[in-house]
RNA sequence: GGGCAGCUAGCUCAGUUGGUUAGAGCGCUACGUUCACACCGUAGAGGUCACAGGUUCGAAUCCUGUGCUGCCCA
């Protein structure tokens, strides 16, 4: 046979195992038949990339759980499907490719036009969805790609569409004014979610508004403040509160329970806060009671500027305690004053155009932009003397986290989903543990959530995504609808409330366009896109069609997100599923952390910050990054992920920062090279080699590949020339070496533990065990104490049988974790071991891929814990050995006699070690046995029970080993300590458990051994170092 | 403002219902190219478990409070 290259080599692995895997199909999951019973069954979907752009390592991480989960379920003989796809995420991919087309053609989407902005979105998605699968392809998914999805396919489309009439049909869409964020860059309302705060510097307008006839005692005017002056143009009232002594009484109230409870430093300004307000109470009450009599009186003011009149309200937003006391309300432009609008029964004036300039309600603004019309209303203010005082400010203000421009408050009329009647079953699926999240405690988030019931904006003013299914027509009555869509099940209509009527369709379009002459017109709006996502779980599997797919694999499995979208997407899921089958979406939801980079924020395109998961794989392969991933993914917390670009020059490591990372080019700070980054774009950067970045944290998992690798080269040497491997029998397993005992048994545990991981989605537990495994344990023990037994004919063939079951077990258990380089290496079993066979293994030959191969489930029997025990003192001796020498910088060669003072049974056991113990430790064992000793000043070290002397004779450095037993001593001497006065005192000993106690006079007799063989080879050394000396 | 999480070695993180002398990987130090692997081996140094109280025979672990960080919701 060919001789392994030392090196692992990924890139190469990768490919042919993807053939591999494709050529069998392997991932493809076939629905049983109909009638045919499914067997077990374990279904995924994947949470749907968004084609907005590549992937980052947040999806990367994702991914790879999910993998870990459906390769290992298929192993365990699981029907298993991955559904993969993709989502058409309307605003942002929407936003992305209209900023594309600004940037680059200085054009808007209105310059383009509906029918050819959606084509240059598609050809948008088409090149990311491509780059989006091959990246998972590359990460070695193993989705069921013929089934590959899109939300925006058809298939996703139609059940959209059915979704959306069937709540139609039950009363659940409504039509309404809603005050939403409007993105006058966009022009579209987008979601709370998509909005971001930030500080911005700003001003505070005072503005006076005249008093309309005012009486005797009344004030001529009222002041107001505000960061929006032009605003003003919508105002519909000035409110005060209607009891304004009550209400800075409980401000003083909360401010003194506040102080009594605060720390001095914060006393000092609470005091002033308290000050303030006795000020407000002497200067500013009187006033205020006035006007909240005024406002009950129905008295007016006039709006600045334009002239009209507008009333005084009493309302509770005003607070006595800030500013004038009085505040202006803009209904139609600001969250609170809309609530009070709605209180108050305000007319509520709309200024604004969906462009984000002034309408014919700004009067002689209309046609400016806010900016403009600011600094005109300002100025005008001014010019008229309303204008009291400007004050700077910081402000919070909202943007778009799609155009990054900023937010304008916006009445307009949305279509929402009533969410008070279907909230409740999906309060009830995870409350009642239908539905199970891990780690539970995100189920609170879920449920609070949920808990509020408020009804879902569906519009969007948008033109990329799912066009709402309504149809709108006045001037018709029912009859005539009922003439034209009687018998349709898939039409329903409902009145508009003023005369005319919408009609849906689950159809793509309606049978005809004019009912009794007057035209249908569809509404212009799409669809959130987190419908179509909520519909996810049962669209993918074909729905509403009763299809194969969707009896044997709904509801799924498992479902496997981050914890941001438990909200957005999981709490939709379920709600949207159970409405539309009646049944849950999936059983159990496993979140998982988020990466953030070196600062602790969460990676994102916009900041720069992200790493894409190619480069990982291209230059330490799919493994290293999915073992890395794995071994990050804990319960608790999120992770640091600090990221170096690699020079390509170089390879020098350069660290990514806030001032590097969103730049085209850098140069390598050692080498002088320039590279180019993820972000280059122009021709002259495009044309430099590219840095990738890379992280540290990747290498641990490449080194392992490595390990692996050659563990394997090894084994492989190991076979050559021997006996065929055949199957493991349970005879040598019961009867073998101790070392083979002692692997069958560590085989059994590990399995076990990694199984069990697998089914708590403890990720980095499993990859933790296994790891250890495989490299502490199989190759560095098991593997050295198969040399000698290789050298003889007597105990070859055993040690070879074992050394392969052992690197079987562990590559299937690694598999779902690192598929790569255990297919490669199962292939390289296949030929030089190919009639092996483990007992967990069916008839017939092997399995071609490991994918295919069975999970290990090594049989109880196998489990030997006092072999374990053995085992480990066998190690420890070793281990000892091991630390004499390399204390006393014995040459790792030189072969040093060695003796070992043991318990008779211990020493029973250890002897038929013997070659080992010599092999591991480079010793020549002269003694082994209750009665084996050192000669005099000899090196001593105690393991587990046993003495170890080693005769350095001339080799030793006595003052050195003086000093360090000196140190060693000390050290056992305050251990001592500390246990005498633990078992000193009388309550421990009385209210501990015995065992507990028992244990601790145990360890104290056995510390006091110790010291007293440490004092004793002290003065010996002593001893001999005076006849040196002397 | 409310909620959740985190703070453990230089860095990134484990630590299962409270119980030996708190672990891993990377990095660091020393020695070693030996026949699977220098992407390696052997050994070593390195931690007042954020801080302050409390419960307990015993606290990284449970409770209370404080500080800082992140996220979610208002």
């Amino acid at each position: 046979m060919t001789e392994l290259a030392k090196h692992y080599d990924h890139q190469a692995a990768q490919a042919r195992c993807r053939g591999l895997w494709d050529s069998l199909r392997a991932w493809h999951a076939e629905a049983p038949a109909p009638g045919t019973p499914a067997g077990r069954v374990f279904s995924i979907v994947i949470p749907p990339p968004n084609v907005t752009g590549a992937l980052h390592l947040g999806h990367a991480l994702n991914n790879t759980l999910q993998d870990i989960l459906v390769r290992a379920r298929r192993m365990q003989g699981y029907r298993t499907l991955w559904m993969p796809g993709t989502d058409h995420a309307g605003i942002a991919t929407q936003a992305v490719v209209e900023r594309r087309l600004l940037e680059e053609e200085k054009l808007s989407r209105h310059d383009l036009g509906r029918e050819a902005l959606v084509a240059r979105i598609w050809a948008w998605k088409e090149q990311y969805e491509k780059r989006i699968l091959g990246q998972l392809r590359d990460l070695g998914a193993s989705c069921d790609w013929d089934r590959t999805r899109f939300t925006l396919d058809e298939q996703c489309a139609a059940a959209v569409r059915e979704a959306f009439l069937r709540l139609f049909k039950r009363g659940l869409v409504r039509r309404g004014k809603r005050l939403v964020n409007w993105d006058t860059f966009l022009q579209t309302a987008v979601s709370d979610d998509e909005v971001f705060h930030e500080e911005v510097k700003g001003h505070f307008w005072h503005i006076r508004y005249d008093v309309i006839d005012p009486q005797a005692g009344e004030p001529l005017s009222v002041t107001v403040a505000t960061t929006r002056p032009e605003t003003l143009l919508g105002d519909t009232a000035v409110a005060v509160h209607p009891d304004p002594a009550a209400a800075l009484a409980g401000v003083e109230q909360e401010l003194r329970a506040k102080r009594a409870a605060a720390a001095a430093k914060e006393q000092v300004a609470i005091d002033a806060a308290l000050e303030d307000l006795a000020a407000r109470r002497r200067d500013l009450l009187p006033l205020l009671e006035t006007l909240a009599r005024m406002a009950r009186a129905g008295r007016q003011v006039r709006l600045p500027l334009l002239g009209r009149a507008i009333p005084l309200v009493a309302d509770e937003w005003a607070k006595p305690e800030l500013g004038s006391g009085c505040v202006k309300i803009t209904p139609a432009h600001d969250p609170n004053d809309y609530d009070v609008g709605r209180r108050q029964s305000l007319p509520m004036i709309n200024i604004l155009e969906p462009n984000g300039t002034l309408n014919a309600e700004a009067g002689p603004y209309q046609g400016l932009t806010i900016k403009k019309a600011r600094d005109r209303v300002v100025a005008d203010l001014e010019a008229a003397g309303q204008l009291e005082r400007v004050e700077d400010r910081l402000i919070e203000l909202a943007h778009s986290d799609r155009s990054k421009t900023p937010i304008e408050p916006y009445l307009a009329d949305q279509w929402f989903i009533r969410m008070a009647e279907l909230a409740q079953p999906a309060i009830d699926a995870v409350a009642s543990g239908r539905v199970r999240i891990y780690p539970d405690r995100y189920a609170r988030g879920y449920l609070d959530w949920l808990s509020e019931k408020r009804d879902w904006p569906v519009s969007r003013q948008l033109w990329w995504g799912h066009r709402i299914p309504i149809w709108h027509v006045t001037g018709v009555t029912e009859g005539d609808l009922a003439a034209a869509f009687g018998g349709h099940d898939s039409i329903h209509w409902t009145s508009d409330g003023s005369g005319g009527w919408f009609v849906c369709s689950s159809a793509e379009n309606l049978p005809t366009e004019t009912v009794a002459g007057k035209a249908l017109v569809r509404d212009p709006d799409v669809l959130d896109t987190w419908f179509s996502s909520a519909l996810w779980p049962h669209s993918t599997l074909g729905w509403p069609a009763a299809t194969p797919e969707l009896a044997a694999f709904y509801p799924t499995s498992t479902l496997v997100t981050s914890r941001d979208i438990l909200t957005l997407w999981v709490a939709r899921m379920v709600i949207m599923g159970v409405f539309d089958t009646g049944e849950i979406p999936f059983h159990e939801v496993s979140i998982h952390p988020k990466i953030l980079d070196r600062y602790g924020e969460t990676m994102s395109k916009s900041k720069g910050n992200g790493v894409d998961p190619v480069d990982v794989i291209e230059a330490l392969g799919a493994d290293a990054l999915r073992f890395a991933l794995a071994g990050m993914a804990t319960e608790t917390q999120d992770v640091r992920m600090p990221v170096d670009f690699q020079c390509p020059a170089c390879g020098h490591l350069v660290e990514q920062t806030t001032q590097n990372r969103t730049k085209p080019r850098l140069d390598c700070p050692k080498c002088g090279q320039p590279f180019r980054t993820q972000w280059a774009t122009s021709e002259a950067d495009l044309a430099l080699p590219r840095g990738p970045a890379v992280s540290e944290k990747f290498e641990a998992g490449r080194n392992f590949s490595n390990k692996l690798w050659n563990a394997t080269r090894f084994v492989l040497m190991a076979l050559e020339g021997g006996e065929p491997v055949g199957p493991i029998s349970a005879d040598v397993v019961a009867h073998g070496e101790l070392a083979d005992r002692w692997l069958a048994s560590r085989l059994a545990s590990v399995a076990r533990e990694a199984s069990k991981a697998i089914d708590e989605y403890r990720y980095a537990e499993l990859a933790r065990i296994l790891y250890g495994f495989a490299w502490d344990e199989f190759c560095s023990a098991y593997l050295e104490l198969s040399k000698p037994r290789l050298a003889d004919p007597a105990t070859r063939d055993q040690a070879r049988a074992m050394l392969v079951a052992g690197l079987d077990t562990i590559l299937r258990l690694l598999h779902p974790i690192m598929p790569f380089v255990t297919e490669e290496i199962w292939q390289q079993l296949r030929v030089a071991a190919g009639d092996r066979r483990m007992p967990w293994d069916g008839p017939g030959p092997l399995s071609e891929s490991i994918m295919q191969a069975r999970w290990p489930t090594p049989p109880e029997t196998w489990t030997d814990e006092r072999t374990e025990r053995q085992f480990g003192t066998f190690l420890a001796v070793v281990g000892a050995i091991r630390e004499i020498r390399a204390r006393q910088n014995v040459p790792p060669r030189t072969k040093v006699p060695a003796a070992i003072r043991a318990a008779a049974d211990v020493a029973d056991l250890l002897e038929p070690m013997r070659p080992a113990i010599e092999s591991m430790a480079t010793v020549e064992l002269t003694a082994l046995g209750p009665a084996a000793g050192g000669a005099a000043g000899a090196t001593t070290a105690t393991a587990a029970g046993c003495d170890v002397f080693v005769d350095l004779a001339d080799l030793v450095d006595v003052d050195a080993e003086v000093a360090r037993l000196e140190k060693d001593n000390a050290k056992t001497e305050g251990f001592i300590k500390a246990k005498r006065a633990k078992l000193g005192n009388e309550t421990f000993t009385a209210r501990a458990p015995e065992a507990v106690v028992s244990a601790e006079r145990a360890q104290l007799a056995e510390l006091e051994e110790r010291l007293a063989k440490g004092e004793a080879t002290l003065a010996a050394l002593r001893t001999r170092k005076a006849n040196a000396g002397g």
